[in-house]
DNA sequence: CGGATTGTTGAAGGACGTCAAAATGTGTGG
DNA sequence: CCACACATTTTGACGTCCTTCAACAATCCG
């Protein structure tokens, strides 16, 4: 299996239950490979597609802008999600995808899932349950903005970056590579950029997590948790990494 | 085909398109009739379920507490939604869903529209497309509760409730009957009530909008969807019914 | 090295929250 | 049909979290 498809099938047997005849199906998948680079629109608002993409490397997030050019990001996604996937039975896109830095993408027509949909139904249902968990990402975010404070949906949302990048292996214990700006970040969290700031400043002076270019170490994952009331079980995961258990130093990239 | 099933049908047909020999497999669901109290929690977060269940009549709401029991709801559900449909393959609740009013609920097992699934790929597809819309109405929300005033936000709930209602039959032009309480549209808005007083009553005084009792009654749609920036694209309906167009004083209920 | 992006800081204002109480509506039992 | 309890709506005063505006420092990148 080359690791385009891997990246596949990992991400989806940590949320389903495959058989090998369902990863070699997988496996098969026409692709198309295509590099974008930062900043770029993949997907524009209004657009109606026939591929959905799987992200290989990089950072994406998808947004909406109103008018005023107020943008508010509805979400991020790591290598091995499949960010519109949605997308297989709402073609029309109601929101854009974007590269947040350069990419690496495997586009794969619709039309090929659909019909591995059709002969494997477990794919299907794994793939359904991944767009199930896009959504259960949104309700968080709704909870989030309604009710949490600056400081706590910060807090939450370097939890669920932590956890989410180390259940695909792309974080060693509790320090990671967190691509955004806190401009990004500001849009995300539905703040200001100067407030993102000054709240980054509290958690860190508070000795929680700490920020070196754009490497994200959390120093007291409970305490972080703690503070923004952050429980993964939203992400139903089938085995959720325990993110109480320091790294050992020697596991550190 | 008795009015529960029709239920569905109208719904699923609303988004999807549908042969007959889908609505008849959907007509045949083995289904549980309940009535539910206002208030009550039909489904608990955390709580493991085995039945979707199809609202026939009344309100519902999904939400989550946080820590000092503050309160963030998710989502309305409106006759005609399945409004746990996603526990289909994601069977931990990760928040809960109660009774807004009075409700009549059908329940139906999941195993039976496993099974259907299975037969009736068309079902299959509209059913997923129908968890994707309310995964594209939580996107909406986001959007709302990030980037927008709480004025603009509860415009937008009104225009949101309100083309919802009509697509279903509910409502008769730009009347409808909305059974909720300033304290719950403000935890939904992620309000206080008594903001959410002031905003209603400004909407009132600018003539957009009136309220008596639980009928609320748009009187400038035009004026009332600028405001929010609302377009109901997000809805993905088939045939989205013209809100601009005025009801005719003998249509009115 | 120099222009552009990103991060940081301060001061002032506004949207919304909190607290508390009054007014109004609604359902229930006598 | 009235009286009473209770829920809901409304109002006012005041505090605070976050925004806005504006400037400057640091960092990135060719």
């Amino acid at each position: 299996m080359n690791p385009v498809e891997g990246a596949l099938v990992k991400r989806l047997d940590l949320i389903a239950e495959l058989t090998d005849e369902d990863r070699e199906a997988l496996a098969a998948l026409p692709i198309t490979l295509r590099s974008v680079e930062a900043g770029a629109d993949i997907v524009e608002e209004g657009q109606r597609i026939r591929d959905c993409c799987l992200l290989l490397s990089g950072f994406t997030h998808r947004y909406r802008t109103l008018i005023e050019g107020k943008r508010q990001i509805i979400a991020f996604h790591v290598p091995g999600d499949i960010p519109d996937l949605h997308s297989l039975h709402i073609n029309v896109m109601d929101h854009s995808f974007a590269a947040t830095v350069n990419c690496e993408l495997a586009f794969i027509p619709h039309e090929a899932i659909w019909q591995l949909c059709t002969k494997r139904p477990a794919v299907a249902a794994a793939l359904w349950r991944e767009t199930l968990i896009d959504g259960s990402i949104f309700r968080e975010w709704i909870v989030g903005l309604g009710r949490r404070t600056g400081l706590q949906r910060t807090a939450h949302l370097l939890c669920e970056m932590a956890m989410r990048l180390r259940a695909m292996g792309h974080s060693d214990g509790l320090r990671y590579h967190l691509p955004l700006t806190q401009n990004v970040l500001a849009d995300a969290l539905g703040l200001t950029v100067v407030t993102v700031n000054r709240v980054l400043q509290e958690l860190r002076q508070a000795d929680y997590v700490e920020r070196e270019r754009s490497r994200m170490t959390i120093h007291n994952w409970p305490a972080l948790a703690r503070l923004a009331e952050f429980d993964g079980g939203y992400l139903h995961m089938r085995q959720p990494p325990n993110m109480s258990v320091e790294m050992r130093p020697e596991d550190a990239i």
